[in-house]
DNA sequence: CTGAAAGCGCTTACAG
DNA sequence: CTGAAAGCGCTTACAG
């Protein structure tokens, strides 16, 4: 028991090949009934397990995809990961995490991962990458085994998986409006981010649709965070003429901005309505609950986890789906109220 | 382009054996400088990247480690794991992520990841593995590749790395007491969990350590979530003779008690103190902000992963810390407020 | 200090 | 249907 036991092994047990043993696990179908049960008996009671580095090296696989993240404290990530792992586990592949900000400052690169055959592809989940670094993977040797997955990178290539922004924004607008709002603002995200850019640009149609008024100082700038909120919230404050209604850009922010307005006495959602994104676990926790459009992020992870695998397999295949759009749907809870 | 190089390719570009390149790479001092020179130049030219696969079956090592947590879906872990990360990292190891349920679920064993060689050993975050999984993990070949991490398995052998939990749960009471608090109450966590077990017994001896009053009912039920939380702000609301504080086995917990008093039209602190457990990013922007006992979980991510490669690379070193502590601190915030 | 050679444990054409 | 043999790309005693 104290060294696993080999395909040789295993072979001598049952009295055949190599060659027989690996085919009973791999392609069961090219071995006779009786080879086949005799193997399996072998396998059985050596308590065999495939070395993974030998059939790595041998298939010159990984098995593996690395899951890039921008920072693993974030906890906005965690389904959308068990949904990436769900269904690379389900086809026998691992997963291998790193984050951004990690790898970055390791000196590493992150095509070393997929150089050194530590990884099959990746999903990214970080917009924000270097151009530097969006140049290295763009090697032609790599554009299928690279799939953007939430955020994606702007006049690029990769293939992606992402929510329906543009229609969950403007759904918010929409139901903001139906409820009676016409002086609606919105809280941004950090400059340069692509979710933040496709919000905020549906959120300026929708407002331009609906004939709404529209000011500069609507648009609060902020990031996805808590704190950002808290700063919104203040600008909010400052204002002369202040929005009815406040659409931010996730629901860190939304949950930022309505607690620093509880901290000055303000309330939500009678002095002013609030609604995020995102729906994570908490915003129906929250004081009020929030109003907030959900991301399925289980089904968006294991949507990417689908779509790469499919092309890791089939790499020539020019009919495989580029894009993936997730739907999203709106939540209506306690920090939003009619006008 | 199309295909990595080779050590063979750097042997051949450098006018040496594989051997040598070799050695540049992994024990340069074993090689005269003019030869290291001239095939790091060959390395560099010629864009090598060791295969890992190869690597890792000639050296009978992963150079991985599993983290196997009960669920990734829970924000709790993320900064757990971002130390865990950046102390594999900084050591060439890769981190693999899976979750007790997936694992379970696909029928797949947690002790193959070790006997597959896909992992040199796992940091186990989840206290509540059946025992039938656990007596798998105990066979002595893997004594030394496991190690838990925040959670842990009451009498079993494995090394773990924990905060302080009673001393926190003590200094939470304590607290509450000095603040003038004399009926005080505890919502656990889930039945057979460590970590509640450890907390709960903690709070129970403070209690009696500080003489004040007690009363079965005062210890609520629950478990580690904001439902749990919402359910024993229900069983306080009922309550004849209500304790004037509580202390919540976690922060989550500590959130679904407070927002569920909120809709009763309950006042926080005004007419009961709430308080958690971890101190989760959320707590400070919660309304009112979260008091709490803030856990280390950077540290404890980093503690773990280096404990486990220490043990990892010397498994014979009887001298090894088999356990380590992580300090916890009280954080005052708004929940609690002096009687 | 360096090289020739063996071998880690698999999988897969190839031949029978 | 099955086996002998080559080889994936490394590392490391061993010999010089």
């Amino acid at each position: 028991m104290s060294k696993t036991s080999t395909l040789q092994d295993v072979a001598r047990v049952a009295g055949v090949s190599t060659a027989t043993v690996s085919r009973v696990l791999s392609h069961p179908d090219m071995v006779s009934e009786a080879t086949r049960i005799r193997v399996s008996n072998a396998v059985e009671v050596s308590g065999y397990r495939v070395n993974r580095a030998a059939r790595n090296l041998r298939t010159q696989r990984a098995h593996s995809v690395l899951v890039l993240l921008p920072d693993l404290a974030n906890p906005f990530f965690s389904a959308i990961l068990e949904g990436i792992s769900l269904n690379l586990s389900r086809k026998g592949y691992s997963m291998l995490i790193a984050s951004t900000k990690q790898v970055h400052d390791s000196g590493e690169r992150l095509i070393d991962y997929l150089d050194d055959a530590r990884a099959d592809g990746m999903i990214i989940l970080d917009g924000g990458l270097d151009a530097e670094v969006i140049s290295s993977l763009k090697v032609a040797a790599h554009s299928t085994r690279i799939l953007f997955a939430c955020e994606w990178v702007n006049e690029t290539e990769f293939p992606s998986v992402r929510s329906e922004n543009r229609r969950g924004t403007k759904a918010a607008v929409r139901y903001l409006h139906d409820i009676g709002h016409r002086k609606i603002g919105h809280v941004t995200g950090p400059e340069g981010n692509v979710l933040m850019q496709a919000r905020k640009e549906a959120f300026v149609q929708e407002i331009i649709a609906l004939g709404l008024e529209q000011q500069p100082e609507w648009l609060i700038p902020g990031d996805f965070s808590l704190a950002a909120g808290c700063v919104a919230a203040k600008a909010w404050i400052a204002l002369e003429n202040r929005p009815t209604a406040m659409f931010c850009v996730s629901d860190q922010v939304a949950m930022g901005f309505i607690s620093e307005m509880s901290r000055r006495n303000f309330k939500v959602p009678e002095d002013v309505s609030v609604m995020g994104f995102d729906d994570i676990d908490l915003a129906e926790q929250f004081i009020p609950p929030l109003t907030s459009i959900r991301q399925d992020r289980l089904l968006l992870g294991q949507t990417a986890a689908t779509m790469l695998l499919e092309r890791l397999e089939s790499p020539d295949d020019a009919g495989a789906e580029h894009m993936a759009i997730i739907p999203v749907s709106l939540i209506v809870r306690g920090s939003t109220a009619a006008l």
